[in-house]
DNA sequence: CGGTTTGCTGAACGATCATTCACCGATTCA
DNA sequence: TGAATCGGTGAATGATCGTTCAGCAAACCG
């Protein structure tokens, strides 16, 4: 049989259509998007986007699927342990890796899933629920082995994740330029010493030297 | 003249369209959104909208300038001294209030800012960026002044602001429900001591300040 | 009162959309 | 080689949209 070939082909192209109407999508919104749009951006006619899909809104349900999948995958291939301050900056720097890498997925998620109530659901259930149970867990962890102070985990956990989301959230929601110039690790270093030190200073340092610590205020 | 009475029945006319076009806008997309549906949902005949606004875009503009306005308002009615944990409490919980306050309008923001570069550079100017200039400010005072340790201040607000804009995104774009259930208060004790102090534990447990810091933790 | 103006209505119009389908060239099979 | 099959095409179809407009009822004016 020539089936696995022929299907290869097929699933190639299938993929082509999804990435198409990712773009689309992303740029215009699922609603104001159209199949005529999608299957230009694909180069190909428009019915034939309906040989690989039943239905523009089955297209945007293999699209969530996609993303679920590569996420989840992403999500699950981190290990769960490390010291603390190593984990957490690591963390972050993926993270917005992750999402600068993808722009047009962050775009898609934040603009749809809010219109769409049953994707919300499965992609909250799947990805946001899981990714915040194990920092959650996490935190948890290590307050019970008094490496943290007994702060609340689900506050905290979610928290931290502002603290790095924002950053992206500027670009997409904002088109912020300025933060689009600053490294993840650069973020990585300044959120995580937040995040554990905070704004007032180390526990490690003693509050005697002031002198030392007036030096770049004004950065900008 | 009686214009003005006829003006004023005028005006209160063309806000109820605006809200019930916020009312749609917020659970369709502006895309997806119908004059006929907001038609209805204020109790008029399509036709009638059109005597208020050109437009069915001109009602999009409409309403994002009002939303600027609004919420401007409440940026600058905001004082920007007092002693920095008790300002920074009274932001986060004065800031969750009025998401928690205006569900449709974040929604809207969030599902249509991305997709309308124009809306969004404004916006961003006239909100966005005041906002973070004056958190931006008030950090950089409180470092100069020795009483924050010298972080960047244009992570450090983007950071904080983070730390309380995902309690709202969460329920916004992905529906969770437990977020729901904090009150402000305990979100802004948990966030700012987080910011402040760190995870690690605060600068407090030496012998300074104890006691003035572990009073309103559980307010509701 | 008759005539004019005003504010509103909802059917009608042209445009555009998702979806379908009659048709085409290439490939496969006998 | 001729017939059958297959993947692909893009014009056609019916629905729905934003927008317009001819007409209606009430208010106003002389």
């Amino acid at each position: 049989m020539a089936r696995t070939r022929a299907d290869g082909l097929r699933e190639e192209r299938r993929q082509a259509i999804l990435k198409a109407a990712m773009k689309v999508f992303a740029r215009k919104g699922y609603a104001a998007a159209t199949i005529r749009a999608i299957a230009r951006e694909a180069g190909i006619a428009q019915g034939t986007i309906y040989l690989y899909f039943p239905s523009k809104r089955d297209l945007l349900l293999a699209l969530y699927r996609s993303m679920i999948l590569e996420s989840l995958e992403q999500i699950l291939a981190r290990p769960e342990t490390g010291d603390t301050e190593g984990f957490l900056r690591s963390l972050v720097v993926d993270r917005i890796r992750r999402f600068r890498r993808n722009p047009q997925a962050v775009r898609f998620a934040l603009t749809e899933l809010p219109l769409h109530a049953e994707l919300r659901g499965k992609v909250y259930q799947e990805i946001g629920l899981e990714q915040l149970q194990r920092l959650r867990a996490f935190l948890a962890d290590r307050i019970a082995a008094g490496e943290l102070r007994p702060l609340r985990p689900e506050i905290a956990a979610r928290a931290l994740q502002g603290m790095y989301v924002i950053f992206t959230l500027a670009e997409t929601v904002f088109g912020d330029r300025a933060v689009a110039r600053l490294t993840p690790e650069e973020i990585a270093d300044e959120v995580v010493r937040l995040f554990l030190d905070g704004a007032r200073g180390a526990p490690s340092t003693l509050p005697m030297s002031i002198s030392e610590r007036s030096d770049h205020a004004t950065s900008d």
